[in-house]
DNA sequence: TGTACATCAGTGAACGCGCGTTCACTGATGTAC
DNA sequence: TGTACATCAGTGAACGCGCGTTCACTGATGTAC
């Protein structure tokens, strides 16, 4: 046995993916510094190299990991025959909106990844593709082709609208775009 | 008469509002520096300070500018009579795709916005309101509060798609994003 | 008309600061002989 | 059994660098007397 328990590594691990995973979105990956994420994560500076071989190989693990939590919940709300409607009602939430450090990475960092190395979007494409897959298979009615149409302009709805929502400084505005993004969803959801 | 023409000074401040855009909307708000902006405006990082009082009153000045000139592109539209599906295949093309420096600034820097002070978003969400409000003039049939919504919903379907397919690392599926985005917004914007 | 001063856009070096990254070291434990 | 060494997660100070910002200064022109 070691200075510390078995697996106290993977823990330690997991913990800063976690801690960069919120500040990530909450505050955009640009504006967040290592030594803050390690400083809430209860370590030094130095331990950080010891996990990730530097700030790009975290941003990687950090939205494989924040897209695979995602897909499973996809999985999960396939499996247990939960309707897209809900899905949609309950991404383009005020709740969802306020949520931002534990919400969807796509809606978070999407426009900061566009703009990251080839790695870090080929990991994002991946996950993206899987999500689309999963959504298709939530709707109802329709060759395959045709839902996985549906699934993505679903999606780009769900993104622009939440991004929107969080940018207006208007309460009523905000919960406006909410609310007829969800009708527009639900429309494109459920079109022939 | 100075020693420089009359109006060199607004001629300047111009050319700075015009470079910082560009770079802000390419890379990011938080990822460029100003020392990068004045460089390539051809003048050194002091006279910086003789235009704006700060990089925030910088990025403010240039949000306001940005969204105006959309704005300005809306009304054109309007007054000349483009319809509503020209607007859109124009906003959800590989050229806008690829020219972001020079494209919408929402899809470019919404995300970053949702993270600046009040004075910024207030700026942005009254030149959102205003946009919003030349695209629902534009649509067709419908009371005014129909039309404002359709244009919502085309809006966020817009953004989130144009977004979407820059960060996908996949030539294929970016095409399809935008593909399936614009029929989605036709359909948005159509429907009864 | 000549001269002293004001104005104004811009220069360029410097400021303190926080960034990502490196590295010599620690100290508790495991292993070899 | 005792001792010398290896391992491993983490410490904490330091590195060079670029950031936003400040400021004393420049030099061409305009203005006052």
């Amino acid at each position: 046995m070691a200075r510390y328990d078995k697996g106290h590594r993977d823990t330690t691990r997991r913990h800063i993916l976690d801690v960069a995973s919120a500040q990530f979105r909450e505050s955009g990956i640009a504006a967040v510094g290592l030594a803050g994420i390690m400083a809430e994560a209860g370590l030094t500076n130095g331990a950080f190299y010891t996990h990730f071989a530097s700030k790009e190989d975290l941003v990687r693990e950090v939205l494989c990991d924040a897209l695979e939590r995602r897909e499973q919940r996809h999985k999960d709300n396939l499996e247990n025959g939960v309707p897209v409607e809900t899905t949609i009602r309950d991404y383009l939430s005020p709740r969802h909106r306020d949520a931002a450090a534990t919400g969807c990475p796509t809606a978070a960092l999407v426009s900061e990844i566009a703009r990251h190395p080839k790695t870090t979007r080929d990991a994002f494409t991946g996950k993206m593709s899987d999500i689309i897959a999963l959504m298709a298979a939530q709707m109802r009615d329709g060759a395959a082709a045709e839902r996985r149409r549906r699934a993505i302009s679903v999606y780009a709805t769900m993104v622009g609208a939440l991004q929107l929502s969080r940018a207006v400084n208007d309460r009523k505005l905000s919960e406006e775009i909410l609310e007829n993004a969800v009708e527009a969803a639900l429309t494109l959801a459920n079109r022939p």
